[in-house]
DNA sequence: CAGTGAGCGAGCTTCCGCTTGACTT
């Protein structure tokens, strides 16, 4: 066998097999089918579903003795993928891996020509890439094959390894001083930082009191408003009532003349296409959907919703952090502008938007499949879910390619003795792209009425407001992912997942869409950021970067990054693991419930299912109870409301006395009682709004509004 | 729109990044 060449091999296979098929590996299966309509007869497209070997998850598996050998494994349960890429290959002249072209696109394809090696089998192995699902992009691919980029391949290893090393020290760390089964790394921990940070600005701030003061005037039927911006020259900060009184007075019984009539026209280009990053971020603020709602319903606009011709994927790859989009998507868009608007909502030079710095550029940007397809066109195949997603996707796709908007922009001095007042205004001359984004830009209300230099005006009313200065907002997932993807923390596939990542390890808590730290968070990213502060910067990771992209270049040696970092890494975590005080047991608290076996208190902890009651003479005594979340209202009934998180379903409160009592209720009850009734009351959003406490009996109606501390008490012992 | 229903406390947790289906570890 040895004395055979490659080619030797092939054509002898050739002879004895007649033709035989290439077999092309791609990263997704809805992928694979697409490509497979485009190659035909002579190709089998398989998808390997993304990393097949990896490091294991039970161990470290790095040597940093030996320059950080990984000990690699199959991925529990991709064996089977794996084998049948081989069994596949064997069929084969030729393989192709087509996985992403990038980073970890290159790994998963030099990892897939490890296996294929090892089983010894003869065909030919090449690395194609193609960053567009095209039938030309394609067979161009397949034309021009190379092999595997190692220099790229040791910037993913190099990076794996780093995050491995890191959260494999720093999670372990909080084991033994805080509590089993918590976790820190590189991005999710940079993640609960900020979201605490934020949380500090807001209990440090002090609200202060200013004041301003503002003019309606009237012409003709228009009726428009002035602020007061400057007086006696000065530019005004107005910060008591006292204040604000002396210039109104000296302002209110003056004549009102226009000073200064300045126009602009200003131009306002389409945003881009989305991003996954700005995806999540529009069904955030426009819908109110969580991140990883907004990647569920996208995922299934991709891989297919059932229209009258079959299944249909209505968008683009929802994973990627590029905002190209292909020539042919282009003119498609093009040509549906100019058919249902007109020429000059085309620009004449097609629109091309710059990718963000750092950008891997494996895939296009989301955009719908065909213009074609309009939302109507679509609708009643779509939930209303999917329908609001695919809108989105769709206006931001045609709005990308349409002409900019020209805007009118006034702004009018108005003088009053010492005071001067601005009135701006807008109006749309060209309405461009917002013709099909509708929403916000309405500007007529903007308008201001036609107005001259030296025309006097009476005001209808000059009034001052009292205001206060407010702290920052609370992190969403709409700005914590804008926060991440802008830092160029995490990738577009783990937006969602850290967000889930925080919220399992009980670090963070949602509340009415806004990520609060629990005392657990603060802790944690008290002892991170008190010993780690650098590693957990917004530097670290773009530092890191840089520094991939020179291994990538064959700049640099992988292991020299790696030797770099953990060894000053490692003796940071041996400092800190002797310094640290023991934290365990510190976010346990006692309460005033008595344990029915033994008397002693119970405490209020945290497991692996979320808080519990466990009496405080553990080890000697092991009674548990569910958090009683209210006293169950049914009559005769001693039982306690306690959550039930059936699996796989949504959570509901039923009766601890359960099979004996059967209560069951949707909304998370209180422990507070009615003051009408008695009967307890439940936490309940009005019309989609803030919560409240409702009471639960009917017809009471008893309603009060929902104080910040017994949103999530543990119902007080009676 | 219904109807949904462990036990957590001891051996093992944890990272980031690719992808989807899914059992008894």
């Amino acid at each position: 066998m040895l004395w055979y060449s490659i080619q030797e091999k092939y054509s002898r296979k050739c002879i004895n097999m007649g033709n035989r098929k290439s077999l092309v590996i791609v990263e997704s299966s809805t992928k694979a089918k697409t490509i497979n309509k485009y190659l035909g007869g002579g190709y089998t497209v398989k998808s390997s579903m993304g990393h097949l070997i990896d490091l294991p998850k039970s161990r470290l598996a790095v040597d940093v003795q030996d320059d950080f050998r990984p000990d690699y494994i199959t991925i529990r349960g991709r064996g089977k993928i794996l084998n049948e890429l081989i069994k596949e290959a064997w069929k084969s002249e030729m393989v192709y891996l087509a996985a992403d072209s990038d980073r970890e696109g290159e790994a998963i394809s030099f990892h897939i020509k490890n296996a294929l090696e090892k089983n010894n089998h003869n065909a030919i192995i090449k690395r194609i890439v193609f960053n567009e699902i095209t039938e030309s992009a394609i067979q161009e691919a397949i034309q021009n094959p190379r092999n595997i980029d190692i220099s790229l391949v040791n910037a993913q290893k190099a990076r794996r390894i780093l995050d491995r090393l890191v959260g494999y020290s720093l999670s372990p760390l909080l084991w033994e001083k805080v509590k089993k089964g918590l976790s820190a790394g590189r991005v999710q921990s940079v993640a609960l930082r900020v979201i605490c940070e934020r949380e500090d600005e807001i209990e440090c701030f002090i609200p202060k009191e200013y004041w301003t003061i503002e003019a309606e005037f009237r012409k003709g039927r228009k009726f428009f408003k002035a602020r007061l911006i400057r007086f006696n020259g000065e530019k005004i900060e107005i910060s008591t009532e006292e204040q604000a009184d002396i210039i109104l007075d000296s302002v209110k019984n003056e004549e009102f003349i226009v000073t200064a009539v300045d126009e602009k026209i200003r131009k306002r280009k389409p945003p881009a296409p989305f991003t996954t990053s700005k995806l999540q971020q529009a069904g955030g603020i426009k819908h109110r959907f969580p991140s990883f709602k907004t990647m569920i319903i996208a995922q299934q606009l991709y891989e297919g919703i059932n229209l009258e011709g079959g299944p249909v994927g209505l968008i683009t790859y929802m994973r990627t952090d590029s905002v190209r989009v292909s020539a042919s998507a282009q003119n498609e868009a093009r040509k549906f502008i100019l058919e249902n608007f007109s020429k000059e909502y085309i620009p004449d030079v097609p629109n091309i938007y710059k990718n963000k710095k750092g950008s891997q550029d494996a895939h296009e940007a989301i955009r719908p499949t065909s213009v074609l397809r309009t939302p109507q066109a679509v609708k009643s195949n779509l939930t209303k879910d999917q329908f609001k997603l695919y809108t989105l996707i769709w206006e931001r796709f045609i709005t990308s390619q349409m002409s900019k908007a020209e805007l009118k922009q006034v702004g009018v001095d108005i003088k009053a003795d010492g005071g001067l007042f601005r009135a701006n205004g807008q109006t749309v001359i060209f309405d461009g792209f917002l013709r099909v984004m509708k929403q916000g830009d309405n500007t007529d209300e903007k308008a201001l009425p036609d107005l001259r230099v030296g025309e006097i005006l009476k005001p209808v009313i000059i009034e001052k407001e009292m205001h206060y200065t407010e702290p920052p907002p609370r992190y969403t997932d709409a700005t914590l992912v804008k926060f991440l993807d802008e830092s160029g923390i995490g990738r577009p596939s783990t937006y969602a997942p850290i967000i889930t990542t925080l919220i399992n390890r009980y670090y963070i808590e949602r509340k009415e869409r806004q990520f609060k730290p629990t005392f657990l968070g603060k802790l944690t990213n008290g002892i991170l950021i008190k010993n780690f502060s650098e590693l957990l910067s917004i530097e670290f990771t773009a530092n890191m970067e840089a520094r991939l992209d020179e291994i990538a270049e064959g700049k640099l040696n992988w292991v020299k990054l790696l030797d770099d970092f953990y060894f000053p890494f490692i003796e940071t975590v041996e400092d800190a693991r002797k310094k640290l005080e023991d934290f365990r047991g510190i976010t346990d608290e006692e309460t005033d419930y008595v344990c029915e076996k033994c008397g002693k208190n119970m405490m209020k902890k945290l497991g692996r299912y979320g808080y519990f009651l466990a009496c405080s003479g553990f080890p000697d005594c092991r009674t548990t109870m569910s958090l009683p979340l209210g006293k169950c209202p049914e009559s005769g009934c001693d039982g306690y409301i306690v959550e039930r998180k059936p699996r796989k379903k949504r959570k509901f409160y039923g009766c601890s006395n359960y099979p004996e009592c059967n209560f069951t209720i949707r909304d998370m009850p209180s422990s507070k009682n009615c003051p009408k009734c008695g009967c307890i009351m439940i936490q309940k959003s009005i019309s989609g709004g803030e919560k409240n406490l409702v009471c639960l009996k009917q017809g009471c109606e008893h309603t009060e509004p929902l104080e910040e501390d017994i949103k999530n008490k543990v119902m007080l012992k009676v």
